[in-house]
DNA sequence: TTTGCTGCAAATAGTTTGCAGAGAC
DNA sequence: GTCTCTGCAAACTATTTGCAGCAAA
């Protein structure tokens, strides 16, 4: 996991370099994004930031989520049955490993895809700019657990 | 591309087998989904259907396309913008590329993700059941367009 | 003081569902 | 003739937007 500290500090950079306003709601978001424990979903994001700031309202999340996703500091992981989840720990793409029981997601170190980006990229003529490699399965806790 | 009247052919079985009736609308649909040409989204389906078929609802549409994702008979793409898109095609995991100007998607063949998929069951102790590899970027008709 | 930001509530868009009549077998 | 399926319209859910008041700089 990269060090949150950084990564906070990278986020309210961009919102000065940007002009945008360090508002309180921007900076607790920045710190919870920074974090990104277990890749929350915004309604996630709204509860952790409501212990600290019980007047942050949904549409403030989602518009600074949005914003910081802008400038490359969040990672969106869209799904189909729409919570989408949320990397600010480590925002450029990776795998993931995602349980289709409890929804867990975490990071696997494997090696890059970068060979297979080029093959892709002269096989179609495509120029690529980014991926998303997920795999689904089971996770260990879930699959001791009873039925 | 995957000969489309086996494809055809195999829906129809799957709706025998699990006791489905054959209505017209459910035909027409595997004939669609069977070709699959683009890899198109719910609207896109429908307004196809609607040439051959012209009392077809929305709500059908759905209901089948999800009956025939039960029985594995289509791929489902799912993405953040809710556009949702289907490969009755090739109904097994493979990689997409993506154009992010025309939203076109192409299936490269490229090598398998068999050994990765090794790797992170390895190291995760997942039990891995499926994954998804998009690539995303801009198509070489889309590069050559002016803006 | 100025300008952008937030919170609220209403609007939006894709998808799902309840129900009465139509149709497969 | 029976029982499932369809078409319609309303419901649902995540997200976006308009607007009036608030707050950062």
């Amino acid at each position: 996991m990269a060090d949150s500290n950084e990564r906070y500090e990278s986020m309210v950079r961009k919102l000065k370099e940007h002009g945008y306003k360090l508002t309180h709601q921007r900076l607790a978001l920045a710190r919870v994004l920074s974090v990104s424990e277990g890749h929350p979903d915004v309604e996630t994001i709204f509860l952790r930031l409501q212990d600290s700031f019980p007047t942050m309202s949904l549409a403030t999340v989602y518009r600074n989520v949005m914003l910081f996703k802008s400038f490359g500091e969040v990672l969106e992981l869209g799904f189909p049955n729409g919570r989408n989840r949320f990397d600010g720990n480590k925002p450029f793409p990776h795998p993931h490993v995602i349980c289709i029981r409890c929804q867990k997601i975490i990071d696997p170190d494997v090696g890059s895809l970068k060979d297979m980006t080029e093959e892709v990229a002269d096989i179609t003529g495509f120029v690529i700019l980014t991926h998303r490699l997920d795999f689904f399965g089971i996770c260990s806790d879930c699959m001791t657990e009873k039925v």
